[in-house]
DNA sequence: TTTTTAGTTCTCTACTTGCAGAACTAAAAA
DNA sequence: TTTTTAGTTCTGCAAGTAGAGAACTAAAAA
C-alpha cells in the first residue's frame, strides 16, 4: 500500500523516495516515526531519507516533535500545510491564463479570426475557473467549518 | 517567446521539444505548419521533430491538415481537443480523492483522531471541488456560448 | 574526555531521457 | 522504372537524477 500512494504521490511530480516516505507516514501508527523507523522500512540508505526528509520539509508538507528525554526527531506529516499547498496549487491555472493571454496579444492581427476565438474560448475558460475558485474555497470553509 | 511558452508547457510535464512545438504552432501565421517548417524553426533534428509529433497527436492536441497538390502534411492544434483536455485534467483530483478514501481506511481504528479527521479534511476538500466541477463546467458552457 | 547517536554531506555508479545523425521506407513525381 | 520527397525508425551518445555507501559532524551520553 505504501508503494501504490508512494506512486500516485510520483506521478504529481515528486520523485519515488519522498514519495514513500509521505506515504509511510501518512498510514503508519503512529503518524509521527523517527529517522531510522522510516529507514528500517523503505529499507533504503540514510542518504536517501535524509535527501527525501529534507525536501519534504522544505515545502513543508512534513515537519517532526520531540519528546523530551529522546534525542531523536520523530517527523510527522503537515496536514494543515498539505491543504494550504493543494488550495495554492490549484491557482496554478492562473499560469496558463496569463500565457494564453500572452500568445493572444501576438496573434493580434493574425488572419485566422477563427483559430484566434478558440485560443480566446480557452484562455476564458481557465480565467472562469480561476475568478470562480476563491468564492468556491469559501463555501468550502464555511461549510466544512472545523469545529 | 517560442521559448517562454515552450517552458510553461514543461512545466505542465511535457519534455522540452513537444512544448515548443506545440509553443510555435500556436504562435505561428499562418497556425499551421509544414515538418520541415517547424524543424528549420526549431533547428532541430528530424527525429526529435519526428517523435515530439507523434506524441503530441498521440494525445490528439495536434492533427494536420493537407491541401490538394501538396503531399506536405501541415500540423496545427487542434484546440477543441486541447479544451476537453483541460476540462479532463481538471477531474484529476478524484485520483487524489480516491487515495485519501483508501488513507482513511487503513487508518480507520487508529488512536491519533486528529490526523485521522484532518485527513478526512483534506479529502473533503477534493470531494467538494470534484463534485462541483460538473457544474461549473456547465456553467461556463452556458454563459460562453460558442456562437 | 571519550564514545555513541542521529543525522548530513560527499562521491560514485547505474539508470533514464532527450536528442542528433544516419539508415531506412513508402508514396509521389519524373 | 528510377528518383525524390516526406517523413519514420534505429543506434548511440551526453546530460541529468536517484540512490547507495562511506566519510564526516555536532550534540548528547557515558
Amino acid at each position: 500500500m505504501v508503494e501504490e500512494v508512494g506512486v500516485v504521490m510520483e506521478q504529481r511530480g515528486m520523485s519515488p523516495m519522498p514519495g514513500r516516505v509521505l506515504a509511510y507516514l501518512l498510514l503508519s501508527e503512529p503518524p509521527y516515526r523517527s529517522f531510522y523507523e522510516i529507514q528500517e522500512f523503505l529499507s533504503a540508505s540514510k542518504s536517501a531519507i535524509s535527501n527525501s526528509l529534507h525536501k519534504l520539509m522544505e515545502s513543508g508538507i512534513v515537519g517532526y516533535i520531540t519528546f523530551s528525554g529522546d534525542r531523536k526527531r520523530y517527523f510527522r506529516i503537515n496536514l494543515e500545510k498539505w491543504l494550504e499547498h493543494a488550495k495554492r496549487d490549484l491557482f496554478k491555472i492562473r499560469e496558463v491564463e496569463l500565457f494564453l493571454e500572452k500568445a493572444l496579444a501576438l496573434r493580434a492581427d493574425s488572419k485566422y479570426l477563427e483559430f484566434n476565438e478558440e485560443v480566446q474560448r480557452i484562455l476564458e475558460f481557465h480565467r472562469f475557473l480561476a475568478d470562480k475558485l476563491p468564492e468556491l474555497i469559501k463555501e468550502f470553509e464555511e461549510t466544512h467549518l472545523k469545529s
